[in-house]
DNA sequence: AGGTGAAGTCATCGGTTGATGACATCGTCC
DNA sequence: GGACGATGTCATCAACCGATGACTTCACCT
């Protein structure tokens, strides 16, 4: 017969499989540098030196987890209320994913570190840059990286311990402040709130 | 003599010193798992293993930088205009500080997480706290933490690697985007900019 | 049924880290 | 000047890391 049955004793399809869901959590709770193979491998259920054979190496699997992630697509333009919403539940849910970590501090990796870039700058700052062209706001690139930039430190400050009001507050709430100040829709024409003319 | 001369071979108080700079300023670019103790032997031109004889560990020694550069105090309510500049200008010059990257990830060593959280809150959260509750803001403690998180992902995005044009931006440019926005003064009364009635 | 290659296991390597204790050297004080 | 304590140096340890290659075990096909 052929080779799907779910319970087979060996399938290499689903040992690759579950390698890379524990590593795609395990990256996105304790980094890149913090997660070993052997982890992994706890976590997955499977013989860490598997991942050599199914990715290379564990910059190959972070690599790997980080396109595998990018179908789920929980980012996009953080203007839009639903997608604002996403990214909190994604976090809350899965922890501060490998994207976020790079935004605040680089890795040693250099091709973990630019895949990472890359991944973020498409996923996160240029749905923002392309908002702001829209609008014609002034300054749309640097806007859009500090925007995104003031997000990741929310985002991971919920989960670094640090701030324990942060960390426990619904995500509602949070959203509603950050809409009030730095998601206000008409910066870059107002610099402070003022009557419109 | 007394042993204060300043070219001395064998200067216990000297070699602690080097040793304490040279760890703070590692810490900050790298943050505390990516220095090692012989790195901060190496810039302070001193034996690594005096980091134990003066210090007792890494962590204390960690421990020690923080509460060293408590004392420099760049750190304050964030919404006095000097204060800000500071910030920024102290984070150009230092890297990103150990402080402001527990904000964003624990650290494995319990008693170094600890340490830096209090001198998180006692320096960064702390003053905004007492600002929103002076003001009658609504939510205060929350939005203290909220403004603290996102200011530091700014902040740590400048030094990540992640952000070009934030990192190439001008720290007075940063400000005036950053004051008409996250730092708006009416925040909390006024969830959307609109007229004053 | 038996062979063959894929899938999984295991021992181990070289490198790095924080820490420790033995040792050498210098300065000071009697 | 000689002894003793402070200061600095060194070799080394145990633990952990990513990686590798040899080995065993299973599934499938003829």
């Amino acid at each position: 017969m052929s080779g799907e049955a779910p319970g087979r004793r060996r399938d290499a399809a689903r040992s690759r499989e579950r390698l890379l869901t524990a590593a795609s959590e395990l990256f996105g709770e304790r980094g890149f540098d913090r997660t070993t193979i052997r982890d992994i491998g706890r976590r997955a259920g499977v013989d860490p030196t598997l991942i050599a054979r199914y990715f290379g190496s564990k910059t190959l699997l972070y690599i790997a987890a980080l396109q595998a992630e990018a179908g789920e697509a929980a980012f996009a333009d953080l203007y839009e209320d639903e997608r604002l919403r996403e990214v909190f539940d994604r976090a809350d849910r899965r922890g501060p994913v490998p994207l976020l970590q790079v935004a605040v501090r680089p890795l040693d990796d250099p091709a973990a570190q630019e895949a990472t870039r890359a991944a973020l700058h498409t996923r996160l700052v240029e749905p923002l840059h392309e908002r702001f062209v829209r609008e014609g706001t002034d300054r749309p690139r640097l806007r859009a990286e500090l925007v995104a930039a003031a997000m990741t430190g929310v985002l991971l400050g919920r989960h670094s311990g640090a701030f324990d009001e942060l960390a426990a507050a619904d995500p509602g709430d949070l959203i509603d402040l950050l809409r009030g100040t730095l998601l206000s829709e008409d910066q870059g024409r107002h610099p402070r709130c003022r009557a419109p003319d």
